[in-house]
DNA sequence: CTGATATGTAACCATCTGGTTACTAATGAC
DNA sequence: GTCATTAGTAACCAGATGGTTACATATCAG
């Protein structure tokens, strides 16, 4: 999965607008526009818009039907996120609440520190005030 | 999970940068700002926007240690996100793609239409104009 | 055809987002 | 104490987001 459509599915997630219509999409499949319209006080365009960035994310499909749209609910990329987790972080689904404790007890004066820190990249000053000393390691 | 608090996780994770940073701290917990920035070419300010709006969504949790500031990852939110969409979901997991098949091919002629259109709610015109005239005559 | 209904498009507006620079404050090393 | 380092705050800016109104098009019912 693209960063992009993951930013895509999670910022239309990330709206509880557009989770509302994705739920009555998904419990009425085939319904139409206005359908949704009907659950909510503002605009059709408004509600159109959103929508636009439901499908944009892949997370609703639509289909025309004469003069309606009719609206479907797509799991798939949901599914890509829940499976993208249940990988990536699935120790953490183990270890549980460990980092928690993790993070108030065990740290005290250890520092894992970096993994790869590249490019010390400089923007402007900030960092070129960096470049007279280094500490911090021996 | 109050809505405001999963728009903060979804958004936050909406953002590739940010969904970076997390796992640089994922995988270096108690690293300071300044460890996170040598990563990116942004500027500090943005990247402690970044690290507000994940402490905001609770998705790292973060520790002052002298001059430092000490992040840790927090997975508690993305872990109740989890549970949520394996309960929530779980159907769709056992269907996978059907509702796609549906959507092209079992979606005829029915309309399973509305489960509970509340308000009918009008914003200003457009739904006023449902009953009376129409202005479409120049 | 006439007219109502359903959707689509365009232009506008306020606020949020993601970035910047400039400056301030606290702490650590010497 | 002095000064570099780390972090925080404030003000600004371009572009995205989420909302609006006005208008346009297409289809369905007579």
């Amino acid at each position: 999965m693209t960063p992009d459509a993951m930013d895509a599915v999670f910022l239309a997630l990330g709206n509880a607008t557009r989770r509302r219509i994705l739920d009555i999409v998904k419990a009425s499949p085939g319904c139409n526009v206005n359908d949704i319209c009907a659950y909510f006080e503002i605009s059709r365009i408004a509600v159109m818009k959103h929508l636009h960035a439901l499908e944009d994310a892949k997370l609703l499909t639509s289909e025309k039907r004469g003069r309606d749209r009719r609206l479907y609910f797509n799991a798939v990329p949901i599914r890509m996120i829940y499976d993208r987790w249940t990988t990536e972080f699935s120790s953490l689904w183990a270890e549980r609440l460990t980092r928690i404790k993790y993070a108030v007890e065990g740290a005290s004066e250890t520092r894992p520190a970096e993994t790869k820190p590249s490019t010390r990249g400089s923007i402007k000053a900030e960092k070129q005030a960096k470049r007279g000393k280094r500490k911090r390691d021996g």
